[in-house]
DNA sequence: TCCTGTTTCAAACAAATTTTTGAAACGGAT
DNA sequence: ATCCGTTTCAAAAATTTGTTTGAAACAGGA
């Protein structure tokens, strides 16, 4: 009889199914990973999951356990030399370390791609994965683009100014392969991530320096120049109601 | 017996099956949609899916087409009046148009999450979206991109400004969830649409003008200077070789 | 060596999901 | 009214995929 289900990092079979499930989860997400394929890889038995893990949704737990632990270690995008420097540096290597992670070919990470996923049809890891990995990393930038943007800024220029810069990044972690079909000049050149990481520096610092000066000009309001009006924004969600399967999704 | 398999949109069964289908796939792309929450969704039987468009797969390249047809009529980015505006006005219609279709709630495009699932984890029919969908819309925005960059920009100058004036919109394609999370004073302004809109154009214009002003001072190279040095990027995808199960994996 | 707890394994099992089937309902034309 | 092609339906097969099982292999210590 298993132990009691609960195991960790011992053995060295567990070790090779979380790293195989990694690789698996981050392509293909929780729901369509396919246990079989992991243990394939793995070179171990089909019931080696159910011994180590308890189950599949074990082995996703346990993964992303395993990968925050390592992700916190291999990219640290802070740090008090990083602090010492100025803002406009600390943002640049902020940049690096980001797109590192999303375009670092075999070095980036399975932990972003597995948040990708997340985001897109989340399972109930969702907060969890959201808190631990993407919080740090947002707060962080805040602080980055508050000192870029000056004293004159409001929470929503912060905000909006942090949302224009970091999804210069993001982008990558989905848009990838739409960059490649896109854009095949630049992103078959060697030295794209360089490239992008200049390119993403100047033109956020850029479009910080034009804000900030917008704001030191007009001291009243804090919000651009409006044009047009009415928007909305809500979306249903599937319910939990309505006695179906197992919520292998939120 | 089905007459051949092959159907199209002629009955209002049908019709109702590619509206369900759209929702559900949009939600959970092609291998977690579920066919049965289709059918349920749809009021009709199990069996209509196999009968009118011949299989699950033949359901979702029929829901494919249906919405790229619905999405050239609903929120057309392009047209003759909106070439004759200055550049600069001309990205804010293209601004709006696509954060509608991302943040437009129940008008949201479908289409669109469905690119987005494809982009996570492609099936066959990636590269079928992505060149029907997504690449005209690319290509209109390079030509606004380069007249606001003016004539001194390369190519590579423009793909990087396209890349990060877009990705400022596409980012809401993935990242709802995470806005909503992260800055939530923001996302539940009622107007967030509009100031998101005035944001990003207001930005990338202020960035894209910085660039020009860059490119029209020095006449020599068109790299912004460079800082630190190597990087690479590749990897791996899965294998058709491997006689596994069915490749409704890309 | 023998005992004991742990790990691996192949096979069976179970649950969920897609696909097929054969009959019934439907609707218009003859 | 009857015929015939089309569409719907409930039930059953087939497939895929996660889980369980019972035995065998293994490892270390009495």
């Amino acid at each position: 009889m298993p132990p009691n289900g609960r195991a960790g990092e011992d053995g060295a079979t567990a070790q090779r199914l979380l790293d195989a499930a990694a690789h698996e989860f981050a392509l293909h997400g929780f729901q369509a990973g396919r246990i079989r394929d992991i243990v394939d890889a793995a070179g171990a038995n089909l019931a080696a999951v159910n011994y180590h893990f308890g189950g599949k949704e074990g082995l996703y737990q346990a993964t992303l356990a395993h990968l925050a632990r390592r992700a916190r270690d291999e990219w640290p995008f802070d740090s008090p030399e990083l602090r010492a420097m100025p803002p406009e540096d600390q943002l640049r290597a902020f940049v690096r370390v980001m797109l590192m992670r999303y375009l670092g070919g075999p070095k980036a990470s399975p932990l972003s791609r597995i948040l990708a996923h997340e985001l897109l049809d989340p399972t109930p890891a969702f907060g969890q994965i959201l808190k631990g990995v993407s919080q740090p990393q947002w707060a962080r930038l805040v602080q980055i683009v508050r000192d870029l943007l000056g004293p004159r800024a409001s929470e929503d220029d912060v905000s909006l100014a942090t949302l224009s810069t970091a999804s210069q990044w993001v982008f990558f972690l989905f848009g990838r392969r739409m960059f490649e079909a896109v854009f095949p000049a630049l992103a078959t050149d060697p030295d794209v991530v360089d490239r992008l990481v200049d390119h993403i520096a100047f033109s956020s610092i850029a479009a910080m320096r034009a804000t900030r000066e917008r704001l030191e000009a007009a001291p009243a309001t804090s919000r651009p120049p409006r044009r047009r009006a009415p928007a909305e924004g809500t979306e249903k969600r599937r319910g939990t109601a309505k006695g179906e399967a197992k919520d292998r999704r939120i």
